[in-house]
DNA sequence: ACACGGATGTTATTTATGTTCACATTCACC
DNA sequence: GGTGAATGTGAACATAAATAACATCCGTGT
């Protein structure tokens, strides 16, 4: 048969890697994490378990895939929160001299931008608990990473595992730290290690809030404390 | 047979839930949490898989009660790396008056109390990931818990959620915060909240270490890290 | 046109796991 | 000693991951 499409699909699917990922995540963020197996997945996009070793090595590289596409979302929703960068670098490298004035409110809207980083890094775990879970899942497994159809050869460090600027949500905070360090907010001398101690912060909290003791708790609340965790580590990394 | 004890011990085992639990700890020790199913922790204890049911509703539960000795274990080791108490309380409801110079040596001490606490949960996650990863297991399950036989009726909180101060390492917190007020090291203002800062960053940083890019990383840089971190959110609740 | 090879899916099988059920053994207590 | 509850056994069921052998489709070169 050509392509009947009385019961089964045609025999190729058209992309299914796509449509793996996209059940996936879609299991992820209703049922959790939990409920993730590979087989509920291939049996949602209407294929046989085995077809989707076609695309994924296992099931650990389905769920590498599907951390990353996670963390493209969470970068996303990031990059919305903390509004637009205030394109400090550009501004120190054109030679025009500032007031204090208006140096004093480049510092103030990068570090509003670091705030809305954390902020919503914290928020995203928040809504979508789901997905927080498993967006970090391939950092603790091997270096197995994508079908052995995408590889594109050099994708991994030193030891096999991925760059923190290549993890988008890290990134995010990276770009905003320098922002601070170019308007002024952050000392260069402050700058180093600052990543850590911030990725470090509003990871944590939105731990506490998906899995410890502040889950379900009253968004108000929730807000609250995500806020002054977001605040105080700021206030912290300034010295 | 009353116990020939040629090849299979006596048919009842004398402490089954004791000897799985420490099974347990030993599999997820070495071998990693993934490794640790029910079934491996009974064949270790020498016991059929369905014997596990008599003193744990399901694995979930077995999990639940390996995360609670592991967080017994995790306090005591904060509490040796913060040493002694500073007997702040007490000292302040003697009446006694002191000078300013022995408030600052008190207040001093309370705060290296409070980051010895931080380094010790940070340590310990990074000496035992295999325990770390499993500390905090049962948090994110449903109120299951023990077994069928000890369940203190009213072991939960209001919505079948541990309370903070029944979480051992937590507890360690909250009593080096307390440290901080009652010897002057951090303002009752401050104080609000500020146990969800510190297990924010201290907890993101375990994480840090043993799941995300710094897994692995050099001890000494590992050290650093973690020494900024907590510096800087100590930095940070002071204001 | 058409044969061929690689990519993609399928079915069947293997091994492992969590869980339950009916049954066996032992212990504590009357 | 006898009896019931606690505890352990063995067999079974459902599901999962992974692999192997086979089927189908697609593009491509002649």
């Amino acid at each position: 048969m050509s392509r009947v499409a009385g019961k089964s699909g045609p025999y190729h699917h058209g992309d299914l890697r796509a449509a793996l990922v996209a059940q996936g995540l879609e299991i992820a963020r209703s049922e959790g994490p939990s409920a993730l197996s590979l087989r509920e997945v291939t049996r949602r996009a209407g294929v046989s378990p085995a077809a989707a070793y076609r695309h994924f090595r296992d099931r650990a590289a389905l769920m590498s895939a599907l951390g990353r596409e996670i963390q493209e979302l969470m970068a996303k929703r990031m990059r919305a929160r903390s509004d637009a960068p205030t394109g400090g670098a550009v501004a120190s490298a054109d030679g025009t001299q500032h007031g204090p004035v208006e140096a004093a409110e480049r510092a103030q809207a990068a570090l509003r931008r670091l705030r809305g980083v954390g902020l919503g890094y914290i928020e995203f775990a928040v809504d979508e608990p789901g997905w927080f879970e498993l967006a970090f899942f391939g950092e603790s497994a091997r270096p197995d990473e994508a079908s052995p159809a995408d590889r594109p050869v050099a994708t991994a460090g030193p030891a096999g595992q991925a760059r923190l600027e290549e993890v988008p949500p890290f990134a995010e905070l990276l770009a905003a730290l320098e922002d601070c360090v170019t308007s002024g907010a952050l000392s260069a001398r402050r700058r180093a290690g600052a990543e850590f101690s911030c990725w470090s912060a509003v990871h944590g909290c939105a731990e506490l809030m998906v899995h410890g003791p502040l889950r379900g708790a009253d968004p108000r609340v929730v807000r609250a404390v995500a806020e002054r965790v977001v605040d105080d580590i700021i206030s912290g990394i300034r010295g």
